[in-house]
DNA sequence: TTTTTTCCATACTCGGGCGTATGGTCTTCA
DNA sequence: TGAAGACCATACGCCCGAGTATGGAAAAAA
């Protein structure tokens, strides 16, 4: 049976393994992250497993490291289009109710940043994507140090949004209340043109 | 040997492995806090563990609901004390690098928002913060809808911060970097009197 | 058609935390 | 002083995930 045709091997590659844990890493975090129960989530036992991976901790590196390759590729095509330094800014936040899978990847790291493997990760990661609109903010006229420090603030409305929104505590990201709040806060962040 | 004088009793109390699992709770985060490890830590050995408590739940449980009361307690006396709204949400802010403890497991909180036990409390705290912020802008006169979306801006950015900080990400409290990024969130945030 | 090589299953060992059972040692109080 | 209860140590059984060893089946290469 042609893998072209089904779209399902038989057999499993590096990558697959990696796609799964990113969703396992989305939905229950880090900590659930194990290799057994990966393997039966994927029908499979982990002997398959310990023939790609040399052990969990490579799967994570390699898992986080596609991950986080993904994330900047994102950043660099979607916003770097954006000529306008306000629309960009915008986008940034509207981009935040697209995305799923990247984002819930990005907030279940967030809940485990004091990990080893995490944290370097993570610090890379929030340091592009303020530096990204640091430079946005420059380009509307600000100084260095105020762009840089909106920036921080900025971005952590951002990280302050995930948090609530893993404890729910956040209006659904297609009603009517999260876009009068999105308002409240591009009215309140970004300055008028 | 008098526990008055000595102020070190001979015999533990449940109140003591509370305060205990706080710390590491603040150190290693809740995923840290098992109770043998718990027990070497404090010299001892489970059998007094399981005498106080029937599981590592209800330790749990009972850490939670002392800190929470200790945390709504605080909110109340030292923010409700200053008359001046603004005063008093300048006073929010600078909180965060005074009260380490509280702050620490708060933020050790964040990272385990999907835990059950730990949810709720969750919910309850920031409810009870945002409320009290919120209530500050409204007597800064704005309308109540907007003063709600303020006050949830302005707690993610302290959300925020606690993420960054987790990262080591921002600067040292007692720097004088610290103490311009916070120039700059108050000046963003909080409307002139 | 053999012979590798690739991929996966099964069956272990090992560590570590949870909870229980039981007994010992203090303290307290009748 | 002797009995009762508070507090802790020791020793167990259980679960579950990490990692290893080994063998089998299927595909690719020779």
């Amino acid at each position: 049976m042609s893998d072209l045709l089904t779209n399902k091997r038989s057999t499993l590659s590096a990558a697959d393994w990696e796609q799964e844990a990113l969703h396992v890493i989305a939905e229950q975090g880090i900590g659930a992250l194990a290799v057994e129960p990966l393997a039966r989530r994927m029908g499979i036992t982990k002997g398959s497993f310990y023939w790609h991976f040399s052990s969990r901790e490579s799967l994570l590196e390699q898992s986080l490291e596609s991950w986080e390759g993904h994330d900047a590729r994102n950043l660099a095509s979607s916003l770097g289009a954006i000529t306008d330094p306000r629309e960009r800014l915008i986008s940034f936040f509207r981009r935040v109710s697209r995305e799923g899978l990247t984002h819930e990847v990005y907030s279940a790291l967030c809940a485990a940043a004091d990990h080893p493997q995490v944290k370097p990760v993570l610090d890379r990661v929030a340091e592009r994507r303020m530096a990204h609109i640091a430079q946005a903010f420059e380009e509307l006229g600000m100084p260095s140090e105020t762009a840089e420090h909106h920036a921080r603030l900025t971005y952590s409305v951002y990280l302050g949004f995930l948090q609530l929104q893993r404890q729910s505590q956040v209006p659904s990201l297609s009603s009517r209340q999260f876009e009068a709040y999105l308002d409240h806060v591009i009215e309140t962040l970004i300055p008028r043109r």
